[in-house]
RNA sequence: CGCGGGGUGGAGCAGUCUGGUCAGCUCGGAUGGCUCAUAACCAUCAGGUCGCAGGUUCAAAUCCUGCCCCCGCAACCA
């Protein structure tokens, strides 16, 4: 029961500002690490930045800075977002860490078995700096539109990873399970990804081509390519290979990505890994997108929604319900200002908040706020905990709020105020009142427990207000109404 | 015949594996009730031939066949 768990999260490139994505690998990794932690694991919790390759030396000389004074302003941007969205992370990686930078120049020369040096050829854009695939070059007429120069057909000597080596174990731990890939589908799609096998990839670039990356040991002329580098990032933040402690938490139970990097983490970083003698992580969790009114969010579009103005406006609890309960955790989802504030008025305000509220102001009004002997919670979450176990965390928070509707419907049902009428005319009436309202504090202080890991700042506020015996009243309301996107009902009425 | 997901009341979804108890939930709308509460809460109603066409069956949203439409992905893209 206390035993050590380890969850990661993807690294993002810090070339860009943070986006909805990035908070939402944030949010929930966050979620099963305070779930797991409140049954009393371990639990370790990994988040970091990717800042090596060609496009942060860009920027960063275009910006007159040398690339790692550039990341390091770059990644704080990513750090901020953790932070805001209330991510209980324990271990933060940056790829140009000096640890990470020995640790994964390690790791090159343990795979050396599998490595072997290569011939890249392909379509390569001198202003890009980049090869492209053959199909975006026929797709481009032969000409980077970026640059408006013809493509030139290239070669140039890479090192290369025999992926193709672990087809067989790989696919066998997918299918059996052994490394779980979460939701079904994804599985599904992956495996019918590779089933002719998994080819080589190459891992290096010569260093006239890449400049701002890990040198390969014991050949000068080339540097590492992303791979090797950023997916290592989740074995040698944990102290791999010359600190012990990794290995007390290696295999991950869970590794969060989204459905854009399935094939690097099922495929390249399982055959490291396997390569290196390791075990493959245990689950991988992958999430979809984000939409903003059913369309794809991009940079061209400029439709992009930033999670801190989301945060500002009404605050991470709210941020974090919306994206753990309306976008569901295994598929794509969709965000609008309207619907992010009805469900902030209908669901938080209306039934969480006020519900809060009502129970705690009728104990105040009618026993002074003293809080009668209040029972353990006894609605059964079977589900919420089947929900959870099987990373549906959609699912789970929708479980707490039939809670909270039915503790609605049991206050509508009993009538408190009604009873309170009868103190004092009727002997059974004050032990009934009582004990109606500390059955009632009992579901509070139940949906506080569940609601932990989703809203850890609201489930420590139902807590302080009923645990001590006596009520103890916020600042405030729980989540004020919000009229910004949505029009404010009373605003009219009061118009006409 | 590339792969995967999906088409259910105004909107967003569940139900399909294990046919009947399924036509369900939330939001929005209407009416009523209540007054402890953030003008909140509770109840009721409005009615969608469950993408289309066939088939199997006593019985299909749920199984089979064909077709139409939408969305992702298609390998070096963090």
């Amino acid at each position: 029961m206390d035993k050590k768990l380890y969850i990661t999260t993807a690294i993002p490139y810090v070339n860009g500002t943070p986006h909805i994505g990035h908070a939402l690998d944030y949010l929930l990794a966050d979620i099963w690490a305070r779930y797991q932690k409140q049954n009393g694991h371990e639990v370790r919790f990994q988040v970091g930045t990717d800042e090596h390759g060609n496009k942060i030396a860009a920027q960063a000389a275009e910006a007159g800075l040398d690339p790692k004074s550039y990341t390091d302003k770059m990644y704080v941007n990513f750090e901020t977002l953790m932070k805001k969205v209330d991510a209980s992370y324990t271990d933060f990686i940056r790829t140009t860490d000096e640890h990470h930078i020995k640790a994964v120049q390690y790791i090159w020369q343990k795979l050396q078995p599998y490595i072997y040096k290569g011939t890249y050829q392909g379509w390569y854009c001198v202003g890009c700096e980049a090869f492209v695939t053959d199909k975006e070059a026929t797709a481009n007429n032969g000409i980077c539109p970026d640059h408006n120069q013809p493509y030139q057909h290239l070669s140039e000597d890479n090192y290369y990873f025999k992926t193709s080596e672990f087809t067989d174990r790989i696919k066998e731990a997918i299918a059996s399970g052994t490394m779980e890939i979460v939701p079904d589908f994804r599985k599904k799609e992956f495996l019918e990804l590779i089933k002719d096998g998994l080819q080589d990839v190459s891992i290096s670039r010569p260093k006239k081509n890449l400049s701002w990356g890990v040198p390969v040991p014991g050949d000068l002329e080339q540097v590492m390519y992303v791979w090797v580098d950023a997916l290592a990032n989740y074995i040698t933040v944990l102290g791999y290979p010359d600190r012990q402690e990794w290995q007390e938490y290696w295999p991950a139970d869970v590794q969060v990505i989204g459905k854009d990097i399935l094939r690097f983490h099922a495929g390249i970083w399982p055959a490291m890994l396997l390569g290196l003698g390791l075990s493959l992580p245990k689950r991988l969790l992958v999430h979809g997108f984000v939409n903003v009114g059913g369309v794809k969010q991009s940079k061209t579009l400029g439709n992009g929604i930033d999670p801190n103005e989301v945060i500002n406006h009404y605050g991470v609890d709210a941020f974090r319900y919306f994206f753990s309960r309306h976008i569901p955790t295994l598929d794509d989802g969709d965000f609008t200002w309207e619907k992010f504030e009805t469900a902030y008025n209908t669901e938080l305000a209306n039934d969480l908040g006020n519900v809060v509220q009502r129970v705690a102001s009728m104990l105040t009004r009618y026993q002074s706020g003293v809080i009668g002997d209040a029972p353990q919670g006894e609605h059964d979450m079977g589900a919420y905990h089947e929900a959870m176990e099987a990373l549906e965390f959609n699912k789970a928070i929708d479980e707490v709020w039939l809670m909270v509707r039915s503790l609605n419907q049991y206050l509508e049902n009993v009538k408190p105020w009604e009873i309170a009428k009868t103190v004092g005319k009727d002997a059974e009436s004050e032990p009934h009142l009582t004990e109606v309202l500390a059955y009632a504090v009992g579901a509070l202080l139940q949906i506080g427990d569940l609601l932990v890991p989703f809203l850890p700042g609201t489930a420590a506020k139902i807590h302080q207000t009923f645990e001590t015996g006596v009520v103890v009243p916020t600042e405030g309301v729980f989540f004020p109404r919000i009229y910004i996107h949505t029009p404010d009902p009373h605003a009219t009425k009061t118009k006409v």
